[in-house]
DNA sequence: ATTACTTATGCTCACTGTTAGCATAATTAG
DNA sequence: CTAATTATGCTAACAGTGAGCATAAGTAAT
């Protein structure tokens, strides 16, 4: 097969359908939301048209006709063409997730879309009350009893143990944030969430808390939770999320609500402060307790800079 | 349009060919190689037919028919379906591009077909020489001219300064390495490669050096290259492109081959010995001018460990 | 007004990882 | 035996980060 490296000409038979999957984040009182359609079980996913300059045009068009509302940030995340997603007409899907974050909760066309608490999805991943107990409880003895099985493991279970223990960090300071992709994967591989079941009918486990959704769906979600989780701690996205001026708690909280962690709050200020990514409005909060707090707003000018350039954000760890 | 956002039923007509592009990447003799077709000027590319598992399988499957050999690290990069991507009948084409490493310059079948050093289509990005005279002798003052130039500027000139001086650094200290694809498409933008001639047809601009390759394949190239440059300092990707057993400076050189800039040699192996990823093999080289090293090889037990943890790798600045 | 409570904000200290050298060791080339 | 070359050990200076103490400025209740 001399030529097959070559560039090729497919047949007609082997066309695919392509579509356009949105993961659209936004944070509202505190609480990551992501939108979501068919009650709360899919992802809003769109059809890829000949008539779209690009991908990313293609999404645009499609989610802000639906939303009304300008598209901050968009970003790719992964391409997808497993075996079992193909449409009715045994036709093979392509789906090319995005990652959008929006500014506030936009109001909806449709009854069946709505915002959602990514949570819900992965209650594990919230450690901003520290550690979510059914960890110990349900998940982790799960995980043991999986790891110890040997009785399908090809690499043996010390390596399974290993991965469990670097994944599921035990404590505040060894668990990372932005594993939720490999957990996911993890706790897919142990038969411990309902998706997993589809395919293999009988695996005798407990599953585990957190809502399924509709074919991969909850594993994009996962995908976009990580990348956004890495992202933001070294581009100054988080201004997509804000309204137009905030306090600096205001600000905190959007990253903590992403991280799922929290923050020390002045080491917080501090960076913010000297990455004058923000400049005070000049106005102060009024009727909340404690003490009122400048409010801030991003500098624009600044803002397309640092686009480019990014900056770190420290982590609690 | 009520129901637009729920999942669709693409028509026929709308579908697409789908193809993977492959960008394969080797390091032989400190230099950073990459697999190319057709006199050099493409990127090997392969069909997506519905036998495949997945998207990576189908990748695999190909290219190791065509290697003959094992591809160690593979990354989906990025999907591309923009609207001057279409084949002879004027069908759409979605090129999803992979990211391969591997160990060793295979022997290929095919003539057309070979390992390209990487600086011959970006030749800007070598440091390891110092600044290329080109920057300062061809690219910059063409850059300057088109931040200059507010004749076809939207934001204005003063946007396009920042923008030029950012991802151009000026000195050795300012220059980020991990911005090959942002130059590329700033060159891109100012009209400086031939690639962007190929749409609007006449620019009047000097050309900079370096070879051009088909379609988008040296964008494809560039984001390639950015996303090995970032990978290698936090993930140990490098074992990829090395033989089983090797001196550090050797290793450190793959690092330089790949970043395109040198690392302090004391602290590059301060910080290999503390990885622990490596170990010795208690040889030694012989016959080489100066102090005989010692060999190393990867330890693969703390790979599998890694190969989830990363490890952040300190890069001269 | 006084007290308790809450949130905002300023500052400092300890620790860690990184950068940049100096210094020494072990070879080969001549 | 000397010069050149590469390997390897060690450390001082510095920057960024994590954690906590202390103070300021409001609200709510007594």
């Amino acid at each position: 097969m001399p030529d097959s490296i070559a560039r090729h000409v497919a047949s007609p038979v082997d066309s695919v359908e392509t579509e356009l999957v949105a993961v659209l984040v936004s944070v509202t009182q505190g609480q990551p939301r992501v939108l979501t359609r068919d009650c709360s079980q899919a992802l809003p996913a769109g059809p890829f048209e000949s008539s779209h300059r690009s991908l990313q045009a293609g999404l645009r068009a499609w989610v802000e006709t639906q939303t009304h509302h300008p598209l901050g940030y968009v970003e790719q995340l992964y391409t997808f063409a497993d075996r079992d997603r193909a449409n009715l007409q045994g036709q093979r899907i392509i789906s090319v997730s995005y990652l959008g974050l929006t500014r506030e909760s936009p109001k909806l066309d449709d009854e069946s879309v709505g915002w959602q608490d990514w949570y819900r999805y992965f209650p594990w991943e919230d450690w901003r009350e520290g550690m979510p107990a059914m960890l110990n409880d349900t998940i982790m003895p799960a995980l043991q009893a999986w790891s110890c099985d040997t009785s399908d493991a090809i690499g043996g279970d010390r390596q399974r143990r290993q991965r469990v223990e670097y994944t599921f960090g035990q404590d505040e300071s060894s668990w990372n944030e932005e594993l939720v992709l490999q957990r996911y994967e993890l706790l897919f591989e142990a038969g411990l969430v309902p998706e997993a079941k589809r395919r293999e009918s009988a695996l005798p486990a407990p599953l585990v808390p957190g809502e399924a959704m509709q074919h991969d769906h909850r594993r994009i979600l996962a995908t976009a939770m990580a990348r956004l989780r890495a992202k933001i701690r070294y581009r100054p996205v988080v201004f997509e999320l804000m309204p137009p001026s905030f306090t600096l708690l205001q600000l905190q909280q959007a990253f903590e609500a992403v991280a799922g962690r929290n923050l020390h709050k002045q080491n917080f200020r501090r960076f913010i402060e000297q990455q004058t990514l923000v400049e005070e409005t000049g106005q102060m909060t009024r009727g909340t307790a404690g003490r009122p707090a400048k409010l801030f707003q991003f500098r624009g000018d600044i803002m397309q800079e640092r686009a480019i350039a990014g900056s770190k954000l420290p982590l609690a760890r």
